[in-house]
DNA sequence: CCGCACACCCACACACCAG
DNA sequence: CCTGGTGTGTGGGTGTGCG
């Protein structure tokens, strides 16, 4: 249908009707274009995919020189694979040829920019058909429009064009003004009118300018065309207006001192800007089918009727603007047209469709592919999406194989006997890869083993250790070159770093022993940790995007305030402590709900800690109150506090209390279940992969829920009067309660600057750490107790969404004076505990204590030591219950 | 009322760029 | 140079209206 941006546009503005025709002149166009460039980054993306991450742009971004001038040897091939936009431009081309030539080369470019045409040889026609095409088809087509990013060639209706005649020549009078600019500006010029011969400008940059630049480009030889078709160089008046959806652009000043100097210069001399994916060449060939509706436009190249399926007008958005990226790039039939019954893909079209994928194997799965393709004649019914979804849904099972594309020239190769294309059953690789949980195991594997090998001690500054340098990924890209350098950093800084490499290596090789299918990383995306997503720890939800994907938890989102309120308000003495891990809880909440469920699913299988545990570990106590609140009765929440403390807890601090309760909560829950690990691992392998980690639907956050409340059912079932509490809340939960699952929290790598004093079972290293940083806080001694406890509380009250626990660290840092380093330090050995976390932080700050001995939930390195030697000792099992040695074991025993 | 065509979504792979 | 912040459009979907 319609889409409803474009069909207002297409209203408000003349018509204009820079459509070509494929019909009847495909060979000839496609003939014509046969020699396009690879010129965009896109393009190498793509190549370097097929060639092993061949060569960057520079290498190809001038072929398309040398191309231009080869249009005319273009092979008449079957195969003749032929770029949407070369076409375009080559038709445009064509027309200034034809008509620029003729000394008219503002009516030219007026011309080109408005230009119809139904089909080339009618555009070639010249001036005067640009006015009949106007005159006849833009108010009652409605056409197509032009540019419409604000460049100079978004001429519509022939007002305008008449108009822009009359500027440019306007212009032309004025050119001497121009510094150098003397006279020769027009088309008398003689001596240096091949100075830009055979290159092709155009000026995507509205500039006042710009008339003056083109009567300079056109007296120098040189073609302006007005949209950026791969072969046109795009001009600039300056680095400022480098658009940055477009490849290589370059200055005004090019023109000006080539026609102050009057020789040939080094356009790259003035080139700014970096190529951008926008361009993107696709092979289109000859047609493998007639549309089906069209023919009279074969027929008599009625530029009427040719408008509604040649290429429209948002080609040229596609290339060289950025509205593109917002509106949508379908492809739309005319608004003004009867609708169609029926707009079924046709034999013919579904062939197609198979052709052109064949042809560009490595695009299918590209929503721009599609787009453009739509505005081929042929799937001119259709839109990009819909031949995307079509192709996707329906096609791409036959599929079975496709043209085997010369990594040198991007187009089918063709098999000199035949003259077929050579077929290769192998289907490409994408243009992006997936990261598989090979690749992700192996990222984590080699980073850990550089930082094993690499730093280490000496008194290298932590910032310092922490940074990997790039020739790290450089290997690694090496090694697996699915992924480029780039990425491979990316996929560490913004996955591996972020969920902890040992958590991730635990977590796969986990499943290789229980012969589980590991999932990738998954669901960190720092969409979700921007501020833009954030919810304000007040509970006042902005603008988090409804998605429907969301509606689960968003829900849940504003129970949760609701019930942070009330921990706040229900808690006393420790409450402060409560009241913190509140706020980080609902932060965590709030955040992408793939993100806890990662997390839960993360910790609650493998039992250690990450950064944003510590959160969850609060959420899992709102999230019990939340439950309860729920059950009883939304207003009462104050009461469901005290309800809690009375029967959840007695001895624990609240925080405790809570937490067991969620723990317990669950465990009710979850009744008989008792896999823990490999349930939970099988819940998620279940899940259908794109979301895994996020809370898809309720079932599977439910199945989620289970796996995971067993697993804790286990580890809490030492702790205190699970019973009491069990029965308490007994009945239903809901799946918030899964997240409180997530708060396990031991230790993890995720923070950068501190890993690297982290010994090899991912705990910081006690001596160490001293070493490098022998006192946490340099005047403890003079601080104002009372008045630091109330800013770290604070500090954990603005914990908001999106925040890491690094950054919880540095707030607090930042606000006491306190080293992150220890920070972290107390962090792991609270097992990622907020409430023994802070106590630790207070206790230091009191009486100077490194750390908490005898505290239950606090593991002091000699705890650790103990541990490991005797796994089963009972004082340990005593001072932290089952549940914290469990999660401790873990991370000892586990994580090297 | 069902399936198809089309719209819309969003995490993230990959990149660019400023500091 | 690094490196973190961030833009972009792919990749893999899901939602929805209409015939």
């Amino acid at each position: 249908m319609v889409s409803k941006d474009k069909s207002h546009k297409q209203r408000e503005r003349a018509s204009q009707n820079k459509t070509v025709t494929y019909a009847n002149n495909e060979t000839e166009a496609a003939a014509a274009l046969q020699e396009s460039n690879i010129e965009t980054q896109f393009q190498n993306q793509i190549q370097s995919q097929l060639q092993n991450q061949l060569q960057n742009e520079l290498s190809h971004t001038f072929e398309n020189h040398d191309e231009v001038e080869g249009h005319s040897t273009a092979n008449v091939n079957i195969l003749d694979s032929t770029n949407i936009d070369d076409e375009l431009r080559n038709l445009e081309q064509l027309d200034i040829n034809n008509i620029a030539k003729s000394a008219v080369a503002a009516a030219a470019v007026s011309f080109a920019q408005a230009a119809t045409a139904g089909d080339i040889d009618h555009a070639i026609e010249g001036a005067d058909a640009a006015n009949d095409v106007e005159g006849t088809e833009e108010e009652e087509m409605a056409a197509k429009t032009g540019d419409d990013d604000g460049d100079d060639t978004g001429i519509v209706d022939e007002d305008e064009v008449i108009k822009k005649v009359a500027k440019e020549q306007g212009v032309e009078l004025s050119a001497d003004a121009h510094p150098g600019g003397l006279d020769e500006k027009d088309q008398a010029s003689t001596d240096f009118s091949l100075l830009l011969k055979g290159l092709i400008f155009y000026l995507p940059v509205f500039s006042e300018e710009n008339d003056h630049m083109k009567a300079m480009i056109t007296s120098l030889g040189g073609e302006v065309v007005d949209d950026g078709n791969l072969d046109a160089l795009a001009l600039i008046p300056s680095k400022e207006d480098s658009k940055p959806d477009l490849p290589y652009q370059y200055l005004y000043q090019y023109i000006h001192d080539t026609f102050l100097k009057k020789r040939p210069l080094d356009i790259n001399k003035y080139r700014v800007g970096k190529s951008s994916g926008q361009s993107l060449k696709i092979n289109i060939g000859e047609f493998p089918i007639k549309p089906l509706r069209h023919e009279k436009l074969n027929e008599n190249g009625d530029a009427i009727d040719a408008n509604s399926f040649d290429f429209v007008s948002e080609d040229s958005n596609l290339l060289d603007s950025k509205p593109l990226s917002k509106k949508k790039v379908t492809k739309k039939t005319n608004p003004t047209k009867a609708k169609k019954k029926s707009n079924k893909f046709t034999k013919e079209e579904d062939d197609f469709i198979l052709d052109l994928v064949r042809r560009n194997p490595h695009l299918r799965s590209t929503h721009t592919f599609f787009a453009r393709i739509a505005q081929l004649k042929p799937l001119s019914e259709h839109t990009g999406n819909s031949i995307r979804y079509r192709y996707r849904k329906v096609l791409a099972p036959n599929l079975a194989f496709v043209y085997k594309i010369d990594p040198k020239t991007g187009k089918p190769e063709i098999d000199s006997a035949t003259n077929q294309p050579k077929k290769i059953e192998d289907i490409p690789s994408l243009i992006k890869s997936q990261y598989t949980s090979e690749e992700d195991y192996a990222l984590c594997k080699h980073i850990l083993l550089y930082k094993n090998g690499e730093m280490i001690i000496s008194g290298k500054k932590k910032h310092e250790v922490s940074q990997i340098p790039e020739a790290v990924f450089q290997e690694l890209h090496k090694l697996n070159p699915r992924h480029s350098t780039m990425s491979w950093r990316d996929r560490y800084r913004k996955f591996a770093a972020k969920f902890g490499l040992r958590k991730y290596i635990a977590y796969y090789e986990e499943c290789q022993q229980q012969d589980i299918e590991p999932e990738p990383m998954k669901n960190m995306s720092s969409r979700s940790d921007r501020k833009d997503y954030k919810v304000d720890v007040f509970g006042n939800e902005n603008e988090e995007r409804p998605s429907k994907r969301v509606k689960l938890e968003e829900s849940k989102t504003s129970v949760k305030a609701t019930a942070d309120v009330a921990v706040g308000d229900g808690k006393t003495l420790k409450g402060s402590d409560q009241l913190a891990e509140s706020d980080t809880a609902y932060m965590s909440l709030s955040k992408s709900k793939g993100k806890l469920g990662t997390e839960a699913f993360a910790d609650g299988s493998l039992s250690e800690t990450s950064a944003a545990d510590g959160a969850l570990e609060a959420l899992a106590k709102v999230s019990a109150e939340q439950t309860k609140a729920n059950d009883i009765s939304s207003n009462e929440n104050a009461n469901v506090h005290d309800d809690h403390k009375t029967e959840a807890d007695t001895e624990a601090t609240s925080t405790e209390a809570v937490h067991k309760e969620s723990s317990t909560v669950s465990s009710k829950v979850v009744g008989g279940v008792s896999d823990k690990i490999s349930q939970t691992v099988e819940s998620v392998s279940n899940d259908d992969g794109a979301n895994l980690f996020a809370a898809a639907t309720e079932d599977e956050m439910k199945q989620y829920d289970i796996a995971l409340a067993d697993s804790q059912l286990e580890e809490s079932n030492t702790n205190n009067n699970k019973k009491e509490a069990a029965e308490v809340i007994s009945e239903h939960v809901d799946p918030a309660i899964s997240e409180s699952t997530a708060q396990i929290a031991e230790e993890g790598d995720n923070d950068l600057e501190l890993v690297d004093v982290k010994a090899d079972d991912g705990l910081m290293d006690f001596r160490q750490l001293i070493d490098i940083d022998p006192e946490p806080l340099k005047h403890r001694g003079e601080i104002d107790l009372s008045n630091m406890t109330s800013n770290i509380r604070e500090c954990f009250r603005n914990f908001g969404d999106g925040n890491t626990p690094y950054e919880l660290f540095k707030d607090i840092s930042d606000q006491t004076g306190i080293s992150m380093l220890w920070l972290n330090y107390w962090f792991d050995c609270s097992c990622g505990m907020l409430g023994t976390f802070i106590q630790a932080i207070i206790n230091y700050l009191k009486t100077g204590e490194l750390v908490m001995n005898n505290v239950s939930g606090f593991w002091t390195e000699k705890d650790d030591e103990l541990l490991k030697v005797d796994p089963e000792n009972k004082d340990l099992l005593r001072l932290h219950g089952k549940d914290s040695v469990t999660k401790r074991k873990a991370v000892l025993f586990r994580y090297v």
